[in-house]
DNA sequence: ACATTGGATTAACGCCGTTATTTGGGTCCG
DNA sequence: CGGACCCAAATAACGGCGTTAATCCAATGT
């Protein structure tokens, strides 16, 4: 009951740290305001958490299995290897741009602002790089993609879709691009270059 | 006289915040620790600028020209439209990884923590996209790249140049890749996805 | 009935951006 | 010369921040 009421304050808190993501921002979020939210006072948080940072670590943890789940339903979904890559790529940036809150802590917030995400916690946030490299190696191994490196192609993945998401939610693509267009446009790039030469010169007209 | 001080003591704060953004961050600026710099009282920054967001919107407008020049430079420096485009790739990665204290007020900084860049400066950042998608156009008009929107182009280039940047700057692509293969794979990818068909039959080996 | 525990609060510290007020030296003019 | 004015600069202060120290108090155990 006590244990049942202290799991049950520790989640009001990262529920409302969260909920205030999405409304004030991680530039807004507080202590105090995530305190005054839920009737207690700012220092009853240190009861749970360490720091400020501690929290924003654990909403992270949260965030990296929700964009797991979500990169293995897109994974599983899929038949063949370039079919499931494309759609873990959609699947990133629909997570990036619907779930900002996470995406947010998880990947945009500058490293100068909060105490490095602990190592031991590093090998499942892996997780989600490695999946996409699986399907490259896939790709590989069935003769659709060219033999390259499958950690390198798939950080650079990563990179093309983590642009494409950190550019479209802080607002800086011109106005004049359809958002769904240039995600559009930069999942097929990411994987038709992985394409070989051969299954490239069969690709439908762009 | 006076108005040479004047101008002396505003280029004193610019280049002592820029100099601060190299050393603690932009999460450590702060308008009392400049002012220590340069032996003033923190309030007399409000005599040269009307606010912190005014001050750094001054820098990022230095930010723009100084980006501006190097990618002018890398677009004259080479010859083929593809040449000039990998080579703006190349100095626009070297901008972002060595003038990060530039890079990271221009494009990393939320807009949530700063008030929004005032549109008549848009026009100057703009430019910085339309060079790139100049050397698209001459591309497409060289027959070396397919028929594709060059602001398109342009703005999917920047998201894949904007994701390398901003993951090796804040550590987060996996140690065991090197950045400098990284970053060329990278610009070379960006290339490679506009190349026609029949020009990609002919690229060298990967 | 008393001591102990531990969740919770208030007070306080040193930061922050910003505004209001005050200082103090120089310049202009009668 | 003396007083009015100006204006760069400083100090004080406000409300907010993350965090720590001290305090309170109700429930528990003996």
């Amino acid at each position: 009951m006590s244990e049942a009421e202290e799991k049950g304050l520790r989640r009001a808190i990262l529920d409302t740290a969260r909920q205030l993501l999405t409304t004030v921002g991680y530039a807004h979020l507080s202590m105090r305001n995530i305190a005054k939210e839920i009737g207690y006072s700012a220092t009853s948080i240190y009861l749970h958490f360490e720091s400020k940072d501690d929290l924003i670590h654990a909403l992270i943890d949260e965030g990296v299995d929700v964009l797991f789940r979500e990169l293995s339903q897109a994974d599983v979904a899929s038949s063949s290897s370039e079919q499931r890559l494309e759609a873990m790529c959609r699947a990133y940036v629909r997570f990036g741009l619907e779930r900002s809150e996470y995406y947010g802590i998880m990947y945009v917030l500058h490293p100068e602002y909060i105490k490095r995400y602990p190592v031991d916690k590093y090998r499942k946030a892996r997780r989600n790089l490695e999946i996409m490299a699986q399907a490259v190696q896939d790709g590989i191994e069935a003769g659709v993609f060219r033999k390259v490196e499958p950690m390198l192609a798939a950080n650079l993945a990563w990179a093309q879709l983590h642009g494409i998401v950190t550019l479209l939610s802080s607002e800086r693509v011109d106005k004049r691009i359809d958002p769904d267009v240039f995600v559009d446009a930069g999942c097929r790039h990411v994987v038709s270059g992985l394409f070989t030469p051969e299954r490239l010169a069969g690709r439908h007209a762009s």
